[in-house]
DNA sequence: AGTATAATTTAGGCAAACCTAAAAATTTGT
DNA sequence: ACAAATTTTTAGGTTTGCCTAAATTATACT
C-alpha cells in the first residue's frame, strides 16, 4: 500500500473510533463515499501490514503501529490547518488543503511550519517577523522590540481593538 | 489521465523544450528515471487529450492547451518555492515540496500565498506582519510603521548589517 | 425460533501509471 | 551506402485502489 493510503485510513479510523476503539466497514465507506467492498479490501491489506486488528464482520481497531501513524498524521494535519488559517485562509479550505499536504510535506518543512505556528501563537504583537522567527527557530526564544511607540501604527490599532 | 499527471508532464516538457520547442522520449525518461516505453505511452495519452503534438520517432511539442497548463503549473511551483524559502526552508527541500504541493493546493490558498510572497518582497522591514499582510491582501497597499526607533531591536540590527 | 433486513465479504473487473523484452525506425560512422 | 549503435515503439504484464453483483453473516423483530 502507498504511504498516503496508509496515513489516510489510519487517521480516519483514529477519528471514527468509538469508545471501545472500534470502527466498522460502513463507517469508513460512508465517510469516504466509497463502496463497503472497497473498505473490506483496504482493511485486509492494512491488517496484513499490521496497522489494524481486523476480524471479519466485527470491525477494526488500530494496532500500536497504526495508532502511531494516525496520531502523527493528525498532528501534521492540525498544524498545517492552523498555519494556513494564520495566513488568512478560510477554515474549510485550510482543512481540505491540510488533508492533502499532510501526506507529502517533508519533515524539514513540517518542522518549520510547526515552529512558525508556535511562534505566532506566542508572539502576538506582529513585529519584525521574519528575523524574530529566525531567531526563535534557532534559539527557541522570542523577544519583543521595546523601543518606540507602536500605538500610531494602524496595524497596532486594529489588533488591539 | 489524472490532473497531477497532466500537470507534471506538461511542466516538465515545458522546461525541457529545445529552441524549437521539441522534447524527445529519452529526455523525459531520463529526467523522471522511468523507462522510455512508459514515456511513449504517456505521450500517446497526452496527445489523445490534446496537450501535446506527438509524432512518432520525432518528439513532441506542447499545444496551446498544454502550454497554458505548463505555465500555470510552473508559476505555482515558483511561488510555492519562494514562499517556503521565505519561511527559512532550504532551496532543495522547498523545490521538492513545491513540486508536490503545486498539484493539490486550492486556488484560494495559492492566491494567499502569492500575495504573501509579494508582500514580503515589497515590505522589507519586518513589522506587524499579520495585520499588514491582511491589509495588503484586502487593499493591495502596504505601509510602514514610522513611529518609534527600531534601531534598538536586535532584528533590525541583524537585517541592516 | 424463524424470517426479514442490514452489514459485510467474496469474486471478478477496470483504469492509471508504471515495467520488461522484443521489434522497428532512425541516426551515426566509415 | 550500409552495418552498427541508438532511440523509440509495441506487446504483454503488474500493482493499487477503486467498482458492481452476488453470496454470506449478523442483527432485529414478532
Amino acid at each position: 500500500m502507498r504511504k498516503k493510503t496508509i496515513e489516510d485510513y489510519a487517521e480516519l479510523i483514529y477519528i471514527l473510533q468509538d469508545k471501545a476503539g472500534r470502527v466498522h466497514t460502513n463507517d469508513v465507506a460512508f465517510a469516504l463515499d466509497i463502496s463497503p467492498a472497497s473498505v473490506t479490501e483496504i482493511f485486509q491489506k492494512l491488517s496484513d501490514e499490521d496497522y489494524i486488528n481486523y476480524e471479519k464482520y466485527s470491525g477494526v481497531t488500530l494496532t500500536s503501529k497504526g495508532k502511531k501513524i494516525a496520531i502523527e498524521t493528525k498532528r501534521k494535519h492540525d498544524t498545517l490547518k492552523k498555519f494556513l488559517m494564520i495566513l488568512g485562509i478560510t477554515e474549510k479550505t485550510a482543512d481540505g488543503d491540510a488533508c492533502k499536504i499532510e501526506h507529502i510535506v517533508t519533515p524539514e518543512t513540517m518542522n518549520r511550519l510547526t515552529k512558525f505556528v508556535e511562534f505566532v501563537q506566542k508572539f502576538k504583537e506582529g513585529a519584525r517577523w521574519l528575523d524574530n522567527f529566525e531567531h526563535f527557530y534557532e534559539n527557541g526564544e522570542y523577544f519583543e522590540c521595546t523601543s518606540g511607540d507602536p500605538k500610531d501604527c494602524p496595524a497596532y490599532k486594529k489588533r488591539s481593538s
